[in-house]
DNA sequence: TTATATTGGATATATGTGGTCCTGTATGTC
DNA sequence: GACATACAGGACCACATATATCCAATATAA
């Protein structure tokens, strides 16, 4: 009942993607170094990113990782339901059918109260609300200075 | 993310504990039959149950499980809980010191309150609610018609 | 062409989960 | 007291998943 690591860093990278000017690529060992990740790590974190079309991958010298969706329209729902998979805390609450032997109807209604609860609360939270939050924080000074004022490349902005 | 299966036939051994009348010893082979749980697996929830106060076990011919505390005292979070451990979702929801240097402040209030949306949620579903419920829908008759109805020993009753 | 930076596959390790088995122990019944 | 019954408790195993780490291959800017 834990959020994996896989999920920490995916949130962690795409906080710092959401802090940069937008368009900005950021490099892997940038993002690895600011927000304590291995980089190794990170490769995979970012690939599935990818793969799900919340950032952009660069190839090459400059190369890096460029977030593709405004923050207001991410959430902490999005982005952990893709390194996680679909959220559900037991099987009935998914596969309503698979239960119909034991039948423990009461106690799956809770599940699927719970489930949709806790979706509600990780969809509200949307990366434009949490930055603001984030910066607030004294404590995220040294990650702060690290952001580099870069130029906006071209004219290609959030989706 | 999941309730795990130890979890599961916990909360399948008191909700058939509920159903029986209060001071009822039901053995575990009966239990493991009725609900549908591995014997010796069982065998170990029940001690977790025990070591917690929520059923006692009688040992020798006879033996077997008994509800300690009323199912309407009981709720599927502390039945969790004692199976699981208590539940949080992240690191720095339970031990908020330890993440001083990443500062997602933030990330953690959102998940402070799944957390607490959750844990009420569960709270709030009580056995006793829980097999009104179960004994309404058709599909337990199997499992209702091995509920034998037996001598309430004695005068202990609920805590 | 070269240096840089990511990809993708292979591998390693740790941990947790789910389950089984066996010997020991407690206890009701004869 | 002997015996049969039923749980206790520890050891053990299979399996999946999480959390990395490493390396050869590939893409690209300069």
């Amino acid at each position: 009942m834990r959020l994996t690591k896989a999920g920490e860093y995916a949130i962690r990278c795409i906080l710092y993607l959401s802090m940069q000017k937008k368009g900005v690529v950021a490099s892997r060992n940038e993002i690895a170094d600011a927000m304590d990740i291995p980089r190794d790590f990170l490769t995979k974190i970012a690939q599935q990113l990818s793969r799900s079309d919340i950032i952009e991958i660069i190839q090459g010298p400059k190369g890096g990782f460029r977030l593709l969706v405004s923050p207001e329209k991410l959430n902490l729902l999005d982005v952990i339901e893709i390194m996680m998979g679909e959220i559900f805390f037991n099987e009935c609450a998914l596969r309503p059918l698979s239960c119909s032997k034991s039948c423990t109807c009461a106690v799956h209604t809770i599940w699927l109260k719970a489930r949709s609860q806790f979706r509600d609360t990780l969809r509200q939270a949307t990366f434009d609300q949490l930055i603001k939050d984030v910066q607030e924080c004294g404590l995220l000074f040294e990650t702060a200075s690290l952001i580099k004022s870069k130029e906006v490349e071209g004219n290609q902005g959030w989706v």
